[in-house]
DNA sequence: GTTCGCCTCGTCGTA
DNA sequence: CGAGGCGAAC
């Protein structure tokens, strides 16, 4: 049995990260610097406990992202001989695994049959709430939305985080408070879970230590990837199952890019004292880059108040000098990175060889746009997810109805896609829909009595979806299959021909789930780009992504585009010490993902942020640009920006021009 | 009074 | 690309 995992795998590692996989302390912190081996020393200490005898479903590894889980799962698994021995580990993000344990025994926990709401969703509630003026103190939903949810996953009060997120202005917090209240009882009565909810809930049952027992009797050990951008809401979960269970933790404080949604990477330098007894590992041999990309990783740290006490050694050795560009436009920028991958394909380098990181969704798009130019197959981490797509959110609005009659956002949404009805005939639709329900109805007959007015198509769709409510691919299928005609003239300009293939996709997620709600719930709280959908996903491809979206990523060639002053440390950062050293780890981020060419491209001129900055801003963003003390040495400097001819000024006689006549002589037609 | 199309504007990052 | 404002059309 022991020889059926054993892969010789920790024969590959190195011995800190052989210590790191073996060690037999109850917790354990590894600090794993960019490039070090975190994801292989994770994979071999699943490995080492299973043929040690654990068995594979009492590990859980929570992860940040669904690929990152994927990842785990698939190299635990191995090749096809130790596959079946490593089945059963569960792989899955906080919220997936909050849900999980939530859905998981209704008992314990309750919250059967609500429904989850994405950030969207959970804005168009506070708008409801808000009514006519959208706005509160001059804040619009989606900011209340934003500074609620940071004030649970900080645990302060809404006082506080109000304070935290609007130092400079000032807010009645009353009148804040008040609207929150109104939105969190909508909440109640709709039966909505926001994501902070999800973890909430989970962690308020966890404080009742037989609970905390219970669940952690189902784990022998618990790995947490990425714990440096673990914030004080999860920690509320981790530390009642302390002494039930034990703890394995990876993370790197130089990585901590998660600050805007409350983490603390302080909490892994008191580690010892939250966890205790815990043993601090550190792995700090780089085999990702060559030597010269960590020379500039390292001194972007170096520049930093905050001692990071890191220094990346390469086990590879030398290497390239990294390159930097400079431009004039966006536009240039996006055609030289895409020019350089068509010469590498000259060179029958694979697609695969590039990763283009972006700091915003937004800035994206020019890349974007200069692939598609050039015939480049890529996918794109960040940006828009399928499910939140807006046509995607018409089709679900039709199965969230059946699932979760009570749910208002979906029922609004769903009945303003019926022509000629809008905001007001929806709205009193769903109130004779609240209404019959408080008169006693059933959910069907209140349903009856919303689409009265309605088109005869919708209740004969909504009765097929709820007959196909098990067969949830079905259900989707059919949902779709109604709302055709009305989606096909409402995207008729926006690419309908795209997004009826998404549909597709959704009704192929949808299979083999075992309820419209389980469904929902797995792909808002581990959402799938859209791009990852794409044919091109399957082939070879460059992958274009944000910084954030971009952890544990790695390629032979790495273009970090955008790294203008202005964007580095960003111009809204600027006069906050720890927001503006979130910015310096998010470039540092970006650097170290790169294996042998390292390619940094920046605007000098026509930086959109020059534009409503002024010059005076501008040299505020210029004295705070982590790149504008670069020792020459660390880098190769490539101007790419074309000096305009300087022309003699006009003598002064020919500056107030006559008018020309610039009518046509029209000959003898006069 | 209500819907719908068109236009402008602003967009940090994510489960 | 979505949200929101505005005016035309129903």
């Amino acid at each position: 049995m022991a020889e059926q995992v054993d892969d010789g795998a920790l024969a590959h590692l190195n011995p800190a990260q052989r210590e790191a996989a073996l060690t037999e302390a109850r917790h354990n912190l590894i600090l794993a610097g960019a490039g070090t081996g975190k994801t292989t020393t994770i994979v071999a200490r699943i490995r080492h406990l299973i043929r040690n005898g654990t068995p594979p479903d009492r590990i859980l590894a929570i992860t940040f992202t669904r690929r990152a889980a994927a990842e785990i799962r698939s190299r635990v698994q191995g090749d096809a001989a130790t596959a079946s021995s490593t089945q059963g580990v569960a792989a899955m993000t906080f919220h997936g695994w909050a849900m999980r344990e939530v859905r998981g025994a209704p008992d314990v926990f309750g919250y059967e049959g609500w429904s989850v709401l994405d950030q969207e969703d959970q804005q168009q509630v506070m708008r409801g709430v808000l009514g006519r003026g959208k706005r509160v103190e001059g804040l619009k939903a989606a900011q209340i939305v934003d500074v609620l949810s940071f004030a649970h996953n900080t645990r302060r009060t809404l006082a506080d985080a109000i304070r935290v997120k609007f130092p400079d202005d000032a807010i009645d917090a009353k009148a804040i408070g008040a609207a929150v209240r109104a939105y969190e009882q909508r909440k109640q009565e709709r039966r909505y879970l926001t994501y902070d909810d999800i973890l909430r809930v989970f962690a308020a049952r966890l404080a009742d230590d037989a609970v905390a027992e219970w669940v952690g009797s189902h784990y022998d050990e618990i790995l947490i990837d990425e714990m440096q951008d673990t914030n004080p809401l999860q920690w509320q979960i981790i530390d009642p199952l302390v002494p039930h269970t034990r703890f394995y933790c990876v993370g790197d404080d130089a990585q901590s890019i998660y600050g805007f949604r409350g983490a603390d990477f302080a909490s892994i330098h008191s580690f010892r004292d939250r966890v205790p007894g815990a043993r601090v590992l550190k792995l700090e041999d780089n085999y990702r880059s060559t030597q010269e990309i960590l020379d500039l990783s390292n001194w972007l740290l170096e520049q930093s108040p905050l001692g990071y006490d890191k220094k990346l050694r390469a086990v590879r050795g030398r290497g390239a000098k990294p390159e930097l560009h400079s431009f004039e436009t966006p536009a240039d920028e996006a055609g030289f990175i895409a020019a350089e991958m068509l010469r590498a394909r000259r060179d029958e380098l694979p697609w695969a060889t590039h990763l283009v990181l972006v700091r915003t969704n937004y800035s994206g798009r020019a890349i974007e746009a200069r692939l598609v130019e050039y015939d480049i197959p890529y996918v794109f981490f960040g940006g828009v997810k399928l499910l939140e797509s807006a046509h995607v959110r018409d089709v679900l609005s039709a199965l969230r109805v059946v699932a979760n009659p009570d749910d208002e956002v979906a029922w609004m949404r769903l009945l303003t896609l019926v022509p000629r009805v809008g905001d007001v005939t929806a709205a009193r639709a769903f109130d004779s829909f609240l209404a019959a329900r408080s008169g006693g109805a059933s959910a069907r007959e209140a349903r009856a009595s919303a689409l009265a007015g309605m088109p005869a198509w919708l209740a004969a769709g909504l009765d097929a979806i709820e007959e196909a409510a098990k067969r949830v691919d079905d259900a989707v299928g059919r949902a779709a299959a109604m709302l055709q005609p009305v989606l096909a003239h409402k995207y008729r300009n926006e690419n309908w021909e795209a997004r009826a293939r998404d549909l597709v996709h959704v009704e192929r997620l949808a299979a083999s789930r075992r309820s419209i709600l389980e469904f929902l719930e797995e792909y808002i709280l581990s959402p799938v780009f859209t791009s990852e959908m794409e044919p091109e996903s399957q082939q070879d491809h460059v992958i274009v992504s944000t910084v954030h979206s971009a952890k544990g990523l790695e390629r032979d060639w790495a273009f970090v585009a955008g790294a203008s002053a202005g964007s580095y440390p960003s111009a809204r950062s600027l006069g906050d010490l720890d927001e503006v050293e979130e910015e310096r780890r998010v470039l540092y981020v970006a650097l170290t993902r790169a294996r042998d060419r390292l390619v940094v491209t920046r605007t000098v001129s026509h930086t959109p942020v020059r534009a409503w900055m002024g010059s005076a801003g501008m040299d505020v963003l210029e004295d705070a640009y982590f790149l504008n003390t670069l020792p020459e040495r660390l880098v190769e400097e490539v101007p790419h920006v074309v000096a305009r001819p300087s022309r003699p000024a006009p003598p002064p006689g020919l500056s107030a021009p006559a008018e020309v006549d610039l009518s046509i002589d029209l000959g003898d037609l006069e």
